[in-house]
RNA sequence: GGCGAGGUAGCUCAGUUGGUUAGAGCACAGGAUUCAUAACCCUGAGGUCGGGGGUUCGAGCCCCCCUUUCGCUACCA
């Protein structure tokens, strides 16, 4: 048995607001865990934050003519507010803009290096020449290499997801100044953590297999045994946690080092608040830690942070990482850009007081073993259907019967059938049952266990039926003394998953809120004679045009999102021509005259084997037969090429591509919508036929 | 293309080390009931477990091939 827990949700980064994907990724599955132990009595702390450093958040500053830090502050704010609202329970809410954070990170970062854990190495970078800096990746942009994306980011193509380094970028150029840009050397110091892949086979491949959900386990095998790279622990920003070396102005320690170091920085402030010792927390083998995350944060979280851990000496790691699959909203992926999501904010304003029922839906159909999907109607299907029908109206029947045989007040349990009996054991299984289920990681079957309880409780009163019962006031009074009971336990089962619904019981019955998990096994333990008090129904129905309302504001939303971002990115590329053009290196005419131009018919196409993007093109270019490969693939079929004439540069130097020579490029124009288009004459000429 | 995770009733999903007629919730149909937000309770219908092959006395579970979804990764001059 562990002493003490340590869990964590990702620190949600600090450029939006929140929406259900994170909720039902990383918070809501903690928030039960952490509420059950603490129900269980145990010592734990749960530590999150707003992680508010890196070049995204200077980016989005500076497209809204603002500072980083008014950037950090205003969704710091927001999400806080929304996580209070919306009843996640950190212990802390922390952010890594403060001061102990920079201390923790420094430190840790410090140590590292005194023990000789970085390799120092010079790399060229892209450097501004106009803005004087070297970029960050996501100061750069280009055309995406994958999908033509003019405006991709270094790091990131937006538009077709690709995960891209800088140097993948075709055309790159400074989101800051517009200028061309030049590689530089500079220093960074970087994580060799090839050295750690034997340490990680023993501690994940072997030791985690039947612990880790599998799909962590599997993702995690196959990143060790693919073998892991050396990897930047520092960027050249002004935004971030400055490197504690000499000679080391304008680096900062990378975001992905520092943020998962803000939950012990978090730690800490929270340690410091409350008189705790934050070590024990950390570096007490007592503890289990548990980092609650997407699936995209799980070589973080179970690779990288571990090895840093591992490398300082004096942490534990972690025990488990829970990571959650996706959740996709009505059929499509969540999208902040596209503005596909369920903002938590607005849900909390449009719908208040049904905190719970998000909680329900969304603890109901956690993506933990797949990407799973929220729709408005399951919504609406699951409040009405099983909070309304099942949770409410359970507690809604004794509500009303026991002010009509007792006047409100508790009847006494007298003697009891073998079907009272049964169902009292029942009663009892539950909270093992559930409580196995949380600590497993698996909420949805726990929380539809504690649906089961009001399941029990209604079918109980429909088999014994104290309405119909004349001449026999004793049995009508145990049949509801025992449904109170049932009430009782369900108050506390309740408590993790729907906490103010819980709270609401508990006024019902008169609690003080001290209860343990321990008491649900009690069957019997509401004194006969306590006034019980009248409550409001739990859950409303929620009608059709609400839902229809949320659909409408959703496709709205996007439509309108999808036309913003059309006509900024239409701004963009004019404002990337006008930047770039001037610089571009002007050519003279003999320049031009050394490219050889040509239209040729391509006469036969095949995929190139073991690759996606790539057609094995045969041209017929009038001076010859030749092969080009080209990464058309994604876009055309090898049968809808055949036989369209295209526009080939003829002299550029062969090149060998997946062990094919090709002998020449097809030119192709890139669509704003990522479509390439090829380059015909407009009516057919002869193979050959120069272009100039 | 490689790797990881999925494809099980109309929908959302469970299926432990392979073992008798494959489960749950919701939706649907019939019945019963009225304390309860036309809710609850009972019963029922429904799936050649993505497709094909193999191992086995026996496969949703193991092996091979194919197909498809999601993620990571490679190929774009």
């Amino acid at each position: 048995m562990p002493k003490r827990y340590t869990v964590t949700s990702a620190l949600p980064y600090a450029n939006g607001p929140l929406h259900i994907g994170h909720i039902a990724g990383a918070y809501l599955p903690a928030d039960i865990f952490v509420r059950y132990l603490r129900l269980r009595g145990e010592d734990v702390v749960y530590v999150c934050g707003s992680d508010e450093y890196g070049a995204a958040i200077t980016m989005k500053a500076q497209k809204e003519k603002t500072t980083p830090r008014a950037i950090v502050d205003k969704y710091h704010t927001m999400m806080k507010s929304a996580f209070e609202r919306f009843g996640i329970a950190f212990d802390i809410y922390h952010r890594t803009t403060e001061p102990i954070h920079t201390e923790t990170s420094q430190g840790i970062f410090l140590k590292l290096y005194e023990k000789g854990e970085f390799d120092e190495q010079e790399s060229e970078q892209y450097f501004d020449e106009v803005a004087n800096q070297f970029l960050a990746d996501r100061y750069i942009m280009g055309t995406c290499p994958k999908c033509g994306n003019e405006n991709a980011y270094g790091d990131q193509c937006e538009r077709c997801g690709s995960a891209l380094s800088p140097t993948d970028l075709i055309n790159p150029h400074s989101t800051l100044s517009g200028s061309k840009l030049v590689l530089r050397k500079t220093k960074h110091w970087y994580l060799p953590m090839n050295k750690y892949e034997s340490w990680l086979k023993e501690w994940i491949v072997k030791e985690k297999q039947n612990t880790w959900k599998t799909n962590v386990y599997g993702q995690c095998k196959s990143w060790i045994e693919g073998g892991l790279q050396s990897r930047a622990m520092t960027r050249d920003l002004d935004w971030g946690v400055p490197v504690p070396l000499p000679n080391a102005e304008g680096k900062v320690l990378y975001v992905w080092l520092d943020a998962p170091i803000g939950y012990i920085s978090a730690t800490r402030e929270w340690a410091k608040q409350n008189g705790k010792n934050w070590e024990d927390y950390w570096k007490n083998p007592d503890t289990e830690l548990y980092h609650f995350v997407g699936k995209d944060n799980i070589v973080f979280h179970c690779i990288i942070f571990p090895i840093i851990l591992k490398a300082h000496g004096e942490f534990i790691l972690p025990t488990n990482v829970p990571a959650n699959e996706f959740l996709n909203l009505e059929g499509d992926k969540l999208s902040t850009s596209r503005n596909w999501a369920v903002w938590l904010h607005e849900y909390l304003d449009e719908f208040p007081d049904k905190q719970d029922v998000l909680r329900y839906v969304l603890g109901s159909i956690l993506p933990e073993t797949k990407d799973s999907e929220f729709t408005w109607k399951d919504y609406q299907a699951r409040n009405n259907n099983e909070l309304v029908a099942i949770l409410g109206n359970f507690v809604n029947r004794p509500n009303n019967l026991i002010p009509k045989f007792f006047a409100g007040v508790m009847p006494a349990q007298y003697e009891l059938s073998d079907y009272d009996k049964n169902v009292l054991a029942e009663l009892a299984s539950y909270p093992d049952r559930i409580g196995d289920l949380i600590k497993n990681f698996k909420f949805r079957d726990a929380l539809s266990e504690v649906m089961n309880v009001a399941r029990l409780g209604n079918k109980y009163l429909a088999d014994t039926e104290p309405w119909k019962i004349k001449d026999n006031p004793e049995r009508i009074a145990t049949i509801l003394n025992i449904s109170v009971q049932i009430i009782a336990n369900l108050s506390i089962l309740l408590k993790p998953f729907l906490p103010r619904t819980a709270e609401k019981l508990d006024k019902m019955l008169g609690f003080d809120g001290k209860l343990t998990w321990e008491d649900a096994k009690n069957t019997n333990w509401v004194k006969a004679g306590t006034l019980l008090q009248k409550i409001d129904l739990l859950f409303e129905k929620i009608e059709d045009d609400v839902i229809e309302k949320q659909i409408q504001k959703l496709t709205i939303n996007n439509q309108q999102q999808t036309t913003n971002n059309q006509q900024s990115q239409t701004i963009a590329m004019a404002n990337h021509s006008n930047e770039v053009k001037p610089l571009q290196t002007p050519i003279n005419y003999d320049d031009f005259t050394k490219l050889d131009i040509r239209i040729a018919t391509i006469v036969a196409a095949e995929k190139v084997a073991k690759a996606n993007k790539l057609l094995k093109l045969t041209l017929e270019t009038g001076i010859d037969t030749r092969i080009v490969v080209s990464g058309i693939a994604e876009h055309f079929s090898p049968e809808e090429v055949v036989g369209k004439q295209v526009t080939l540069l003829a002299n550029l130097a062969p090149r060998e591509i997946r062990g094919i020579q090709s002998q020449g490029m097809i030119l192709m124009a890139t669509d704003k919508d990522g479509k390439l288009r090829f380059l015909q004459p407009s009516e057919a000429v002869v193979n050959g036929a120069i272009v100039s």
